[in-house]
RNA sequence: GCCCGAAUGGCGAAAUCGGUAGACGCAAGGGACUUAAAAUCCCUCACCCGCAAAGGUAUCCCGGUUCGAGUCCGGGUUCGGGCACCA
């Protein structure tokens, strides 16, 4: 064992051992209990960044640690290797994307190599290999097949200038980001997944995900949306039926407030709209604004109200009233029926509309206590000549505060139907049941659940992605290609110029001929979204190489048992992932109805980011590396100063490390400079799992200078070991008080330790309680003589259980450690300690003293003393009684173990 | 705009089921060792008042429930994630 601490040596050496050993190979075994433990694949941009390394450092510990536990485990790693920035970094530099790709690619699994992650490199894969995508083709087939994908027009983002398609990514402002033209929406014909048709049992399968945060199942139900409706036709007045429409049918969930409708909302997509814009200008001009800018949800929500009216009325189905149809920007095409009856009282939007545009408002629901008001005013009114009752104006004036809220005023809460003829009194579920009953018996409307979730449209106008495999024949349309004739293969030497797709230009991959009739054919351009690419990665892992899409061997690994990654992935990936999982069980490949039994999304990594102001009046920022802090007496930091120039700068806070703040940390650099264990360390260390991490240069040094005292515990024990000769066995009952603690706080970190990775993913606190027991062994050694076969003995147990629990965390110095300890198998094959029960019962236990909740005074009694003793234990102490005299004691509480406390009063 | 989170010393955090707020670490201050520096080791460290003991105040803000609230409930502020073509 060396004398110092060297992690570029031990590091090289551990990850030696390791790959000469295929120790991280997995191999499947029925006997034996199988871990799967995943997490989220990178796109590989380039060099791994802070965010992966943490990623990938929680479920390396996680591995590491069901290994120690004797599971069968399984850690693949591989590339989310098709996307946009490959494209991007194309138009830049001239290079293919795939080219680009295989060679981010190569740099990244040396890196992940460096920080000895446990993976079976065996396994690894990129999705944009034909290997991979062959099998995704296939499985589109057999979707296409079972009628479970489907072509529809759909819009996408249109730049005028550079003819192409933009992802919502290069929309800027409305904007096209290389063009700056302002951006269109176009008609393409895409494919669909009826993610839809999965809706119900997306949503109630939530419920089997125990392990999952609920703040991730939340988001995805809300997402899904599902939402018990009315389906209301409204008939359209004569004149307007000319149209080619009877009637108008618009979704609502608000059935009970049908009386308060006082007009009706279309999109400015919908028929009815398309064919106002036909004959007139003002609903054209409309119908031709909202094709331009932006298309984003947020972008819609937040924009301005606006609308027209189409110059068509309605039919109100039970008031048989006529009301106005407007076509508005804020009434989604891809929503319900893409028509909104509009009830300016009891809806945000449509009451903001109305008041604009000067439409009626219509109250018809009332708080119980409005409701019991109004029927007292009505009899009051019909009353009012004979009785001049003194409460008179008060009541006026009561009245007087319904009707001016029923004119202005917008309430969206259930309450109870005022204005609404029969309905009248009905709560939200009786009013629901009873306009429903009756629209239905009139024809007029019909029950309905409906889902904010939309189908999942996956063609991407791009070149770099899966293709879809299918060709289109003037005669049969569109002809899926024969399964014999998969993969479709990508020509991986094109250059796009961010002027449209480059396989459009690309005859040889172009034209074929049609499978069904052998005519001249086009193959279809686009590609797969690449949500499709990681929807389905985690099997595959399971069935490595196999010449089918999964074979048995995922029924032995799947589902993962834990899959760890970004917080940002909670809806559309997870969603995604689950939904294809269903697809596949009903494809016939798998049993299993969820891909991941339990989840744990990480949080960011942020980084301080400093700027200075250029003469310009621009921000020049300057990256962490270059800047010096200069603190106060306190720690509190005063100035950031540009180490270049001497400059002041302005510290502008944490924020996500990125390009654009120039506030990126290099884990390169930190590696080369602390060595690997230091980085896991300190990134597991510094915050809980779920929560943002703020990097900082003194934490890892913090990090560092712990694994050196480690290390040197380690050493001193070794050499008085060799001085001292061999080890004797521990016998607890001549243990001395001091060899006792060792104990008891040894076996209570190892309890507390093995819950924290187990149950609690809660590796801060691990750490912090191998901190603690470490402090405690340096105390031990300077107040134990090394001679002492005893103290040598508790001492060699507790150095090794703490090199075990740190195992997972630092493997490289665990390795070196377990060995010098005295060990010949490697510390990743000796199996999880045991806690010793015995060595964690104390004889006494310290209590905290109340009175009136607030802390007074500490006792230590017995461990099994009575409530009692400890009253009258807690009674006795002098600062108690202080605060007891003179007053009568009310209640005694004990919480045992904890506390005791007294309420008091004179 | 909508959905989901988060907020605790100078800083990162801990307090696991409503029971001692600040474990562990960083930074800072003081000291030891050293020719010196680095490294290492020891001490101090929420705030106010005090020599100390004791006391008071503190977990984003305003209310509430409870013997007792960082933790539960209601209302707000600020920050972060997502919003369907970034991955």
């Amino acid at each position: 064992m060396d004398q110092d601490y060297n992690p570029q040596k031990i590091e090289r050496a551990a990850q030696d051992f390791w790959t000469q050993s295929q120790s991280f190979a997995a191999q499947e075994d029925a006997a034996r209990e199988k871990f799967y433990c995943l997490s989220m694949f990178p796109y590989p941009s380039g060099k791994l960044h802070m965010g992966h390394v943490r990623n990938y450092t929680i479920g390396d510990v996680v591995t590491r640690y069901q290994r120690m536990r004797g599971k069968n485990v399984l850690q693949p790693i591989g590339f989310d290797a098709f996307g946009l920035p490959a494209e991007n970094a194309a138009i830049k530099n001239g290079v293919p994307p795939a080219q680009w790709t295989y060679s981010n690619i190569e740099t990244m699994c040396a890196q992940l190599k460096q920080l000895g992650f446990a993976y079976d490199w065996s396994r690894k894969l990129a999705t944009c290999e034909p290997e991979y995508y062959r099998w995704q083709q296939w499985f589109f087939i057999q979707l296409l097949k079972k009628g479970l994908v489907y072509r529809k027009n759909s819009r996408v983002n249109w730049d005028p200038v550079d003819q192409t398609v933009l992802a919502n990514e290069q929309v800027i402002d409305g904007r096209g980001w290389r063009s700056g033209a302002v951006v269109e929406q176009r008609e393409v014909p895409q494919w669909f997944m009826k993610i839809t048709g999965y809706a119900d049992e997306l949503l109630h399968d939530l419920d089997t995900l125990d392990q999952w945060p609920d703040a991730v199942k939340t988001m995805q139900a809300n997402w899904i949306g599902r939402s018990q409706g009315l389906e209301i036709d409204f008939k359209l007045a004569d004149g307007a039926a000319a149209a080619g429409y009877q009637h108008l049918t618009v979704f609502t969930t608000r059935p009970d407030t049908i009386y308060g409708v006082t007009f009706v909302s279309v999109a400015a997509q919908h028929p009815l709209a398309l064919a106002a814009a036909q004959r007139d200008s003002a609903v054209a001009a409309f119908v031709e604004e909202t094709r331009r800018g932006d298309v984003t949800e947020a972008a819609m929500e937040t924009m301005e109200k606006r609308g027209v009216p189409l110059g068509v009325d309605v039919i109100h189905p039970l008031t048989a009233e006529r009301v106005p149809v407007w076509a508005a920007n804020f009434v989604l095409m891809n929503y319900g029926t893409g028509a909104v009856m509009a009830v300016p009282a009891h809806d945000e939007r449509d009451h903001e509309f109305a008041i604009k545009h000067g439409l009626p408002i219509r109250k018809v629901i009332a708080t119980e206590a409005e409701f019991a008001l109004e029927k007292r005013a009505a009899t009051l009114g019909s009353l009012s000549d004979e009785d001049d009752s003194t409460e008179q104006p008060a009541q006026q004036s009561l009245i007087g505060a319904i009707e001016a809220a029923s004119s202005n005023g917008c309430t969206t809460e259930r309450g109870l139907c005022i204005n609404s003829a029969e309905f009248d009194g009905l709560t939200f579920d009786a009013a629901f049941d009873a306009i429903a009953t009756k629209l239905e018996a009139l024809g007029a409307g019909r029950r309905r659940i409906n889902y904010r979730l939309r189908d999942w449209g996956v063609s991407r106008q791009r070149y770099w992605g899966c293709p879809i495999p299918i060709i289109y024949c003037e005669t049969c349309d569109a002809v899926p290609v024969p399964e014999d004739q998969l993969p479709v293969r990508l020509p991986e030497n094109l250059v796009p110029d961010g002027r449209g797709n480059p396989l459009l230009r690309t005859p040889e991959f172009v034209e074929c001929k049609c499978p069904q009739c052998g005519k001249p054919a086009r193959r279809e351009t686009d590609t797969f979204d690449t949500f499709v690419d990681s929807s389905w990665y985690f099997a595959r892992f399971a069935s490595f190489g196999a010449n089918v899409m999964i074979d048995a061997r995922a029924d032995y690994w799947m589902p993962v048992d834990i899959y760890i990654g970004g917080i940002e992935h909670a809806i559309l990936h997870l969603l995604y992932a689950r939904f294809f999982v269903k697809l596949m069980r009903d494809v016939g490949l798998t049993e299993i109805a969820e891909p991941f039994k339990r989840l744990l999304t990480q949080g960011m990594v942020l980084a301080e980011a400093y700027y200075r102001i250029t003469e310009a009046g621009g921000r020049e920022w300057i990256a962490p590396k270059d800047v010096d802090v200069e603190r106060d007496a306190k720690g509190a930091i005063t100035r950031a100063v540009h180490r270049a120039s001497g400059e002041t700068l302005i510290a502008a806070g944490m924020g996500t490390m990125s390009k654009s703040k120039n506030n990126g940390i290099d884990p390169q650099d930190i590696i080369d400079a602390h060595g690997a264990d230091a980085v896991r360390l300190y990134m597991m260390f510094t915050a809980p799992p779920e929560q943002t991490l703020e990097w900082s240069d003194a934490g890892i040094e913090g990090a560092g200078r712990f694994l050196r005292r480690l290390w040197k515990l380690v050493l001193d024990h070794v050499e008085a070991g060799n001085q001292h000769g061999s080890l004797s066995t521990i016998d607890t009952a001549s243990l001395n008080s001091a060899q006792k603690d060792v104990r008891r706080k040894l076996h209570d970190t190892l309890a507390k330790v093995g819950d924290d990775y187990e149950r609690r993913f809660s590796f801060n606190t691990a750490i912090a309680a191998c901190m603690e027991l470490s402090n405690l062994l340096h105390r031990f050694r300077d107040g134990s003589e090394h001679a002492h076969p005893q103290s040598r003995a508790v001492m060699q147990e507790a150095l090794q259980v703490l090199v075990q629990m740190l195992a997972p965390i630092v493997p490289h110095i665990a390795h070196e450690l377990w060995s010098a300890l005295g060990h010949a198998t490697p510390v990743i094959d000796a199996p999880w300690p045991q806690v010793d029960a015995g060595a964690r019962i104390a004889d006494s236990v310290a209590l905290v003293v109340q009175i009136n909740g607030k802390l007074r005074g500490k006792i230590e009694v017995p461990a099994d003393a009575l409530d009692d003793q400890v009253i009258a234990t807690a009674l006795a102490d002098v600062n108690v009684q202080k605060f007891i005299a003179g007053q009568t004691i009310r209640k005694q509480i004990v919480v045992k173990g904890k506390l005791v406390n007294f309420v008091v009063a004179a």
